[in-house]
DNA sequence: AAGAATGTCAACCGCGTAAGA
DNA sequence: CTCTTACGCGGTTGACATTCT
C-alpha cells in the first residue's frame, strides 16, 4: 500500500520543463516569493506542476545564485573529505561549497568521484602505499604541523599536498585524486591498513611518496620517489608559504590515487 | 555510418519529520 | 496527545548526449 500521492498525477504535467515554464516560476517568485507553501504556489503562478515539482525546479535550477557542473579540484577534496565523515547527507555537504546544490554534489559524486576513486583503487595493486623507512626524514616544512587534530591517532604522515599546480615530470599532483585517510577508509581502501599498521612511531604510508612512486607505462617516474622529494612535488605555494593551518583539513595529508589508468607502481 | 554502450543530469518517488490544528 | 499536512532530503529513474565498436 503506497503513500497518498502529494498532488493529482492525472492534473498535473510532469517530465521535463519547458522555458515557458521556467520563465512563470522565476518570474512568479522574484514577484512575491514562495509564500512558504509550494503546494499552493502551482496554481498561483499559472503552472499545471506540483509545488515539490516546482520546488526541485526552483531549488536546483532556477535559483539565481546557484552553479552548475564545473567542479573544482578543492570542491572535490571537500566532497570527499566530508562524504567520510557524513556519508550521503548531500544537503550538509552542499551547504559547505559555495552556490552548490544538493542535487548536483550527488550527481557529481555518483558520476564521477565516486566511479574515480573505485577505478583507481581496482587499478593499483598492493602495495598501494609505501612505507617510508623509519629513518626517513620529515618531509614537512616547520610550519606545517605535524598532524592533523582530526587524525592525530593516525601514523599517517600528514603531508603539505595541496591541490597541485607544480609540474614535475611526466605528471602533475593534479594527475592524482586526494583522498584524506579518513575517506580513504571509509571507502574501504584497500591500503588503509598498510598505512594503519604502522605504530612504530615512524612516519607511515606517505599520500606523497605514493604519487612521487608512481610511474607511467612508459616508465617515466615521476618525480624520484623518497619522503624527501616532495617538496618539489605537489607543494602548494600557501603550505610552502607557511600559511597552512591545522583547519585546512582538506590540503592536508590522505592518499593519491591516479587518475591515469596507465600509471602503476615503481617498486 | 550506425548501433551499442556508457555517461550525465534533471526530475520523480517516497520516507522521515517538523509544525500546526 | 494525536492526527494531518507540507517540507526537505536521499535514492532512484529515465531521457538525452557522448563515446566506442
Amino acid at each position: 500500500m503506497g503513500r497518498t500521492p502529494c498532488c493529482d498525477r492525472e492534473a498535473v504535467k510532469r517530465g521535463p520543463w519547458s522555458p515557458e515554464e521556467d520563465a512563470a516560476l522565476r518570474d512568479y517568485i522574484q514577484r512575491h516569493g514562495t509564500g512558504g507553501n509550494w503546494i499552493s504556489l502551482p496554481a498561483k503562478a499559472g503552472l499545471r506542476r506540483c509545488g515539490k515539482s516546482c520546488r526541485l525546479r526552483w531549488l536546483n535550477y532556477l535559483r539565481p545564485d546557484i552553479r552548475h557542473g564545473g567542479f573544482t579540484d578543492e570542491e572535490d577534496a571537500v566532497i570527499v573529505s566530508l562524504y567520510a565523515k557524513l556519508g550521503s547527507k548531500w544537503s550538509t555537504i552542499a551547504a559547505q561549497l559555495e552556490r552548490r546544490t544538493d542535487n548536483d554534489v550527488k550527481n557529481h559524486w555518483n558520476t564521477k568521484l565516486k566511479r574515480r576513486l573505485a577505478t583507481a583503487a581496482a587499478v593499483v595493486s598492493a602495495p598501494r602505499l609505501l612505507p617510508l623507512p623509519a629513518a626517513a626524514p620529515s618531509p614537512l616544512p616547520p610550519s606545517v604541523p605535524a598532524a592533523h587534530p582530526s587524525s592525530s591517532s593516525s601514523s599517517l604522515l600528514l603531508l603539505p599536498l595541496a591541490m597541485p599546480t607544480v609540474k614535475t615530470e611526466t605528471y602533475t599532483c593534479g594527475d592524482f585524486l586526494r583522498v584524506p585517510p579518513t575517506a580513504a577508509a571509509a571507502l574501504h581502501d584497500p591500503f588503509a591498513g598498510c598505512a594503519d599498521a604502522a605504530t612504530d612511531g615512524s612516519t607511515s604510508a606517505s599520500a606523497a611518496s605514493s604519487a612521487s612512486n608512481w610511474s607511467a607505462d612508459t616508465g617515466v617516474v615521476v618525480g624520484g620517489g623518497g619522503a624527501g622529494l616532495f617538496p618539489d612535488f605537489c607543494m602548494s605555494s600557501d603550505l610552502t608559504a607557511g600559511a597552512a593551518t591545522a583547519e585546512d583539513d582538506h590540503f592536508l595529508g590522505g592518499y593519491y590515487y591516479p587518475l591515469d589508468p596507465s600509471l602503476s607502481l615503481v617498486e
